[in-house]
DNA sequence: ACCCTTCGTAGACAGTGTCTACTCGCTCTG
DNA sequence: CAGAGCGAGTAGACACTGTCTACGAAGGGT
């Protein structure tokens, strides 16, 4: 493949860029065309479908948020159980701060076109760190895989009902930390002393 | 308001039953309407945009959760305990299920719109009957408010991540019970005896 | 009998995703 | 050097969508 596909990557960053401000639904084919400045037709050279251009600008949010994990996690503390609380908080702000990039990257049908595998795979490397860490931060008991998949799931959950103000309205809370503290703390045990 | 508006609760009946075959993708006005046997402009005399329409619809399947719900509980155990572990369980298998139909329930634009409160305030009482379980089923520790949402949270998010295979991709698991099990006993404490 | 309110129809309009035919430029070849 | 071939992007058509507006057909009240 040519090394500069310059059409190909500007559709995606102005994708993205658009998703900053509006909603997915307005990501058409057309309006990124638009403000690309080319066709309506010259996508197609690059995305044979609509689909697969939004997959396109998806797999560039999760690595987005992957660059911006490794970034927290060089900062962070050095023991496991801190690095999950990084992960944690990262993974619901940037729910919160990207919005709509973060309703786009879990589309079902959007995970679901791409590659091979689809966009699933995208999330799996996090998803190890993510057991390798809690293996090494709990006492093991059950399955660390398990475990480190209930702990993705509830923060999923609570970035989701966080972002559309339900929990909000729920507990009229004003952040969404005590939720994920009290998930960390009932998967981990409380936090112990360094 | 008369008593029967029967359009309008067929074209509700209509877009509810589309949504068990097909995805929400195709809950078109006009393919609800074709189905209903009406023409495309019919259902504005009842939804004023196709949104009002879609929230309706995903009412409608608030509703039908909320008869599993209290349905569930007439022949679940009496400890409170295990009244949690009946809703989780229907939580995510009414998600697996009806897949398509809570997408839609889920959609934030459709949780905004509707009445005055909009959609969201429908998982109201049952978060608040979560709420007064977790309160009877556990030593008070920390707020209940905190932890029902927490697990509300956890249910959610295992709902969404294993409805379109993540979860099963990252650990191979066949079902996901042992995620919900693994939440409830961090939040809840080990099944104690009866 | 007449009006007039209610419910639904039918057509127009802008916008969308997809498909196809085409027109530039460029490079590579004889 | 001339010309064929090809890649990239344009432009128009098509079916479809949601919304809006004008229209028609029953039916009931005075």
């Amino acid at each position: 493949m040519p090394p500069d596909d310059a059409l190909r990557d500007r559709l995606v960053r102005v994708g993205a860029e658009l998703l900053r401000t509006e909603s997915p639904g307005s990501l058409s084919l057309r309006e990124i065309a638009r403000r690309a400045g080319v066709s309506h037709g010259a996508p197609r050279r690059y995305f044979p479908t609509h689909l697969s251009l939004l997959s396109a600008i998806a797999r560039s949010g999760f690595a987005d948020f992957s660059e911006q994990v490794t970034a927290a996690l060089r900062v962070s503390p050095e023991d496991p159980r801190s690095k999950i609380k990084t992960i944690a908080f990262l993974y619901v702000r940037f729910a919160a701060t990207n919005r709509s990039m973060f309703e786009l990257m879990f589309r079902h049908d959007v995970l679901s076109s791409g590659g091979e595998l689809g966009l699933r795979d995208a999330s799996l490397p996090l998803f190890r760190l993510l057991t390798d860490l809690v293996a090494a931060a709990r006492p093991a008991r059950t399955a660390p895989q398990v475990t480190a998949a209930a702990i993705w799931a509830a923060l999923h959950g609570t970035a989701q009902l966080w972002n559309w103000g339900s929990l909000a309205l729920a507990t009229d809370a004003t952040d969404p930390s005590p939720f994920i503290d009290a998930t960390l703390i009932a998967h981990l045990g409380p936090e112990g002393p360094p």
